[in-house]
DNA sequence: CCCTGATTCGC
DNA sequence: GCGAATCAGG
């Protein structure tokens, strides 16, 4: 299996809600946990609570770890390597997406404090077999009045949403031009088509756990 | 033991 | 870039 961008944003999204690696594993199904966290900090997600990190700020007894045989390590002249374990994390007022998406573009330069728009709402994949209304994503709050710029103004903005149009996020919220799909969308579906596809997932990852395959869309309707 | 994430390093 | 092997804490 390889990291599709599909795969890699349903990475970021399952890590960003705070899923072990091993759920998200399971939930992409063909790969390892290992790969999951190798990818996810190849992709700089942060790592959350880990059991293995909180390193002293002093320490006075060195206790030393008999240096057993490195198992691995070919290197024969390498020294010690280092262990920096150290990677200071900035924790940054969160922004919420609530208010302040007026007020976000002044400093962006260099602390911002990464936003990550995962699928709407970070929800997950609603099995054909578990079907229920299509509610849950509630994307965004209440926010934006207005559209203040021209470039906007085919955009569609939060107040624009209404049962019948995409609410597909475009952007991420607090960027000038966050907008919504704004596409008819797929009757029965917060979405249209095509982003069903994208927050719909069919995928079978591990054997039983995935009950049927047949995508919901494009038929159904779900009452 | 089980779990967790972090890191290293051969590929 | 990828991920198994390994490490290390809970």
């Amino acid at each position: 299996m390889s990291w599709t961008d599909q795969r890699i944003d349903q990475l970021k999204a399952l890590w960003d809600k705070g899923l072990t690696a091993s759920q998200i594993a399971d939930e992409l199904g063909g790969v390892s946990r290992n790969a999951v966290i190798g990818k996810a900090h190849r992709l700089g997600l942060k790592s959350r609570p880990s059991p293995v990190k909180s390193n002293d700020a002093d320490k006075k007894a060195a206790p030393k770890k008999a240096a057993p045989a490195p198992a691995k390590a070919s290197v024969a002249a390498a020294p010690a390597r280092p262990r920096p374990s150290a990677p200071v994390a900035e924790p940054a007022a969160p922004v919420r997406a609530d208010d302040d998406a007026a007020e976000v573009p002044a400093t962006r330069a260099s602390a911002m404090p990464r936003i990550v728009s995962i699928g709407p709402g970070g929800f997950m994949r609603q099995g054909p077999g578990d079907q229920q209304a299509p509610i849950p994503p509630a994307p965004p709050r209440r926010l934006v009045p207005a559209k203040p710029s021209p470039e906007m103004a085919d955009k569609t903005s939060l107040l624009d949403l209404n049962e019948r149009i995409c609410r597909w996020p475009l952007g991420h919220p607090g960027e000038a031009d966050f907008h919504f799909c704004g596409v008819p969308v797929n009757p029965g579906f917060p979405y249209c088509v095509e982003h069903c596809g994208r927050a719909y997932q069919a995928q079978l990852p591990r054997g039983v756990r995935r009950p049927p395959p047949p995508m919901p869309f494009g038929g159904p309707r779900v009452r």
